[in-house]
RNA sequence: GGAGGAGUUCCCGAGUGGCCAAAGGGGGCAGACUGUAAAUCUGUUGCGAUAGCUUCGGUGGUUCGAAUCCACCCUCCUCCA
């Protein structure tokens, strides 16, 4: 099976420019491609996967990644999602999201000797002069062009800044820039980006009068639409000290029955012949394959290790209450407590259960709190020294959430 | 530059002097049901133990009392140029 193929099969193409010249670039290992990524915060996140994957599958074949770090792009600052302002990052911030951005590629991707690249954009878009723009690049591109493309027509309406409207000449000038300096021939990324990822080419075949090629890849998402990778609009980081091993293996572990196939097809590297088979499965042996959904991903972040030890914290919990070691875990000290005690509430707030004590009162006023197996109904109830002591309380909060809080 | 409109709690959005910590919906969280799923139903959703305190773009003002009235400022939108 080619290469394209099992991109095809697994659900991970969803627009190429040219199918036929794709294929061959790809299948045999003479696309150099680039994925843009911004670099807004200091960790990937899960929304990041497919991307990342699909770096993996194509290197592996022989094709030649460029991450491309948004460093001048981000400096600009992007202005999608208008309602938070994004704040303005010095040079040095960027620089410190690229290197750990590096890093945690570095676990899908081989750097080494060449075999892919790392590069920054602001290392040229924040030379470029305005004048010379208009006249080099700026040209090349109809505005009536840019109004018909899909991501300005939906926003004509509500309003467009002439800032977001370069932000289409801004990526096209990065492919046409690479094109020229390190032979970038192709661009990959979101579906939601193909139709800057066109502009790039259309700029390539106007100045330079050679051909390019995109590939978009399907969306992460839901049974319902939704973006997947977040919860309650926190994303799932990849960084092990945002979002712990345990759970990255839990929100994986919780997708819906309708997800878990596509995820399992679009995110892990299982064989194809071994997802056919498991795509007859339904009802609760489902639960089964977001056990694998889980595994395998948390192995390919955060090791073998960890996601061993995720697994065991998870089955321990929801099957038996046994094994609490790998539990997260909260360490309190004698400040805290207060006449050899601290209150439940207080608690519940120090270990990042509730973001308030009154939403703590809420939540043990409704039952959906449990202190070592037995159902809180106190409001006022006291955890004392003596029961922080070794291994600690267990908290669990509503149906999933578990915490361990001992005292150092 | 001119004319008009808008800014409300996580989001959308009602509220035009006291009954407003602020309708309704979405989202979130919890309870029931389950398979650590979905759907459904129920509760809850500023902080605070009670008293109370702080919120309705910002700053001042009017008033016994303001999200609601006035002044100035900021931001955004629409139409005209």
């Amino acid at each position: 099976m080619t290469l394209y193929d099992e991109l095809t099969a697994r659900g991970l193409i969803a627009q190429v420019t040219s199918e036929e010249e794709v294929k061959n670039l790809i299948n045999n290992g003479k696309a150099t491609f680039y994925i843009g990524f911004d670099c807004t915060a200091d960790s990937l996140t899960a929304g990041h996967f497919v991307a990342l994957t699909l770096m993996k599958r194509l290197q592996a074949a022989g094709n030649k990644p460029i991450a491309l770090i948004g460093g001048g792009t981000t400096m600009i600052g992007d202005p999608s999602g208008r309602t938070d302002m994004r704040k303005m990052l010095t040079k040095a911030d960027i620089d410190h999201n690229a290197e750990c951005f590096k890093r945690q590629m570095e676990k899908f991707i081989d750097f080494s000797d060449g075999r892919a690249m790392m590069l920054n954009n602001a290392d040229w878009l924040l030379e470029l002069n305005y004048v010379e723009l208009l006249r080099e690049v700026g040209a090349c591109f109809s505005v009536n062009n840019m109004l018909r493309a899909d991501c300005y027509k939906q926003r004509m309406e509500k309003g467009l800044s002439f800032l977001e409207f370069n932000y289409m000449i801004m990526q096209s000038y990065d492919f046409y820039h690479m094109f020229q300096t390190v032979g970038c021939n192709m661009q990959c990324g979101g579906n939601d980006q193909w139709s800057n990822m066109l502009g790039g080419t259309e700029l390539i075949r106007r100045k330079l009068g050679k051909d390019s090629h995109c590939m978009t890849i399907t969306l992460l998402t839901d049974s319902q639409g939704n973006k997947m990778g977040k919860t309650a609009g926190n994303a799932v980081w990849l960084d092990p000290n945002k979002t712990s091993p345990y759970d990255f293996y839990q929100y994986w572990r919780n997708v819906g029955d309708d997800d878990v196939m596509k995820c399992i097809r679009l995110l892990t590297f299982l064989p194809l012949e071994q997802i056919d088979e498991m795509d007859r499965w339904e009802g609760a042996q489902l639960n089964t394959a977001k056990e694998i959904l889980a595994l395998e991903l948390t192995r390919m972040v955060h090791g073998d290790e960890e996601a061993q030890k995720a697994q065991g914290a998870a089955r321990a919990l929801f099957s038996q209450g046994g094994d609490r070691s790998n539990m997260p875990a909260t360490a309190l000290t004698e400040a805290d407590l207060d006449a050899g005690a601290i209150a439940l509430l207080d608690l519940m707030v120090k270990c990042g259960l509730t973001p308030s004590r009154s939403e703590a009162r809420r939540l043990v006023q409704q039952g959906g709190v449990e202190v070592n197996g037995a159902k809180a109904g106190d409001v006022a109830a006291k955890i004392t020294a003596e029961a922080l002591a070794g291994d600690g309380v267990t908290i669990k909060k509503g149906k999933k959430v578990f915490h361990r809080a001992y005292l150092e």
